[in-house]
DNA sequence: CTGAAAGCGCTAACAT
DNA sequence: ATGTTAGCGCTTTCAG
């Protein structure tokens, strides 16, 4: 690793020339900026980050908090939020964390406001508190997905109004006359999942129809967690037209599962999902589902970080604004193969 | 932010027994620990790890670079590569090359030595010659999957036996009675699935069986381009039994075309991939595979990496030696539902 | 056991 | 147009 004093001397000027140049700051003269840029060739020389982040008093990198990049929803929304951060120079530093918020604080600790000039927040199951404290020390957080846009966190957001999908969902499945409708919640009760479910519940009522406790699950959000819950609710109730679920993931299960009873989807059973992962397309038959503007999220929560960053809210004032809060276009319904008219 | 010093001047000491306490280095009185703790802690305070790389002339993170992280395999991979670099405190930072040498030469320019130690490189496609100037300037690069043991790239690499999880894949498919096979190669001819395929003929060429150009496709790594070539090879030929791919998404992609052709799998059609991601056990029928160790191997590209950190290979010698492979343990056929006798 | 001081590689005024 | 000079926050000898 050649430094910038080492091109300096080699080009002979004085560090801060060799700065200007390869920052295009200052007026450097051309023959100079020549020599310059001979030397750093010559050198192979790469300016140091971790030095130039200490000059600068920022850091080249966001963080990017999410329970486990294995869930196949993440790396697409991770994907989106590398695209935009390149846009401002940054990198980004994923932790897993697993939904141990233990492990979420480390990462915290340690990363947030040295190594990163801020953190994105998906899903990690954090502790608040912890996300304040983080946002006292000088790093702005953005929780990138928000399930309710009427409710907001007390920190800043990109909301998606998830209960909205829930409704669109459930207002498919009984524009298309299903009635006897299950539902597969993807997270605990009152967890992360339940304004879907809400909005679910809505639609529901509002075409008069019942959701008895029989007729829902609250299951793990993963294919197998949809898969175990489905053939319970089948087997309990063999007239049940159609499932609901909160997510792509369990929804995928359920397609599985009608598959192993015997039903066939859609002819037997409509499924539909929401979030519209890439899978969702892959599956046969390809999942209805309603889509969540998931790069936009990622690009709305990129770009909302930043300001953060460049116009830092006094953290002591008297009038400490409420956090500011970003909701992206609406969810919508995409019609595929699961669903079909009873 | 807080700083040391504020911490020092805080408990009274200097900037120097803080640092010391907080690293456990050096003898300090249990009295004065106590009061640099307290000080801490009532300062918030988080060291800088910018500034701590800087002093010490090493950083805490590496970089995974790879073509797109949306592919699902690679986060079963990226995962695995976190979890043992938190052993070592380092974080990861991923790069999406996109399948572009030159976004990747972007990377490898910024990161490479200076925000992270090391960098691991995971099918990026990225040029030789970068990663070479990347070793040059001081930055351990180790390659995490080259696909033949027997041919070493030149670079520090995991080397997993491809060419036998391709013989292990035919081997089956034959033992099983399958005569006319078709293989789909998830790459272009001469690219990253070559051995696989190889490996694929060695088998058959041993068996006595002869692989038609008319029933090989080289499609690209996904299940629509597994489906668009199943379907192209079904349609030729009626009466293929069995379709070997050089990957988990092409077989995945390849029982959706034998689904849409009427074919049932397995009963019409066999259908075996190489990998073993966690897709594979989800699908109907599960697939059968041939399962290689990704995290046995993202578990030696690091360890293998930190090495590479921690005693540099002086580059100019006279006596270089060949640079490092470690072999993982072998593929191993998993027989799940897609496969069945003829 | 603790303090003083130098320096990691770079940037950013301020001089010249 | 280029050089000088201070740091950024931390670690690390080396003294005391």
């Amino acid at each position: 690793m050649s430094t910038l004093s080492e091109v300096a001397r080699r080009a002979g000027v004085t560090s801060a020339t060799v700065s200007n140049v390869l920052r295009n700051r200052g007026r450097v003269g051309e023959q100079t900026r020549q020599r310059v840029l001979e030397a750093v060739e010559a050198l192979n020389y790469r300016p140091h980050l971790a030095a130039r982040a200490l000059a600068e008093g920022r850091a080249p990198t966001i963080a990017l908090m999410v329970s486990s990049i294995a869930n196949p929803f993440y790396p697409e929304f991770a994907l989106a939020v590398e695209r935009e951060a390149r846009k401002s120079g940054h990198f980004v530093i994923i932790c897993n964390t697993n939904e141990d918020p233990h492990a979420g604080r480390a990462y915290l600790d340690q990363i947030a406001g040295t190594l990163s000039e801020g953190v994105l927040v998906m899903n990690a199951n954090l502790d608040f508190d912890d996300l304040h404290k983080t946002q006292a020390r000088g790093a702005p957080v953005v929780l990138c997905m928000w399930e309710r846009p009427d409710d907001p966190p007390g920190l800043p957001c990109i909301a998606v109004d998830f209960r909205l999908a829930g409704q669109l969902a459930a207002k498919h499945l009984i524009e298309l006359g299903h009635r006897r409708i299950g539902a597969i919640v993807g997270s605990k009760p009152s967890g992360i999942h339940a304004s879907r479910y809400e909005g679910f519940i809505d639609a529901m009522r509002e075409a008069g129809l019942k959701v008895p406790a029989k007729n829902v699950r609250y299951a793990p959000d993963t294919i197998q967690g949809g898969y175990t819950a489905a053939r319970d609710l089948l087997e309990h109730d063999a007239n049940m037209t159609a499932i609901f679920a909160t997510n792509d993931l369990p929804a995928l299960g359920t397609m599985h599962a009608a598959a192993d009873l015997g039903r066939n989807v859609p002819r037997d059973l409509s499924v539909i999902g929401i979030t519209d992962i890439q899978l969702a397309q892959q599956s046969r038959p390809p999942l209805t589902t309603v889509a969540v503007p998931t790069v936009e999220a990622a690009e709305l929560a990129v770009t909302l970080l930043r300001d953060l960053i460049e116009r830092p809210t006094r953290k002591h004032g008297a009038h400490q604004k409420a956090p500011r809060m970003c909701v992206t276009s609406e969810p919508r319904l995409i019609v595929r193969g699961s669903t079909q008219k009873r």
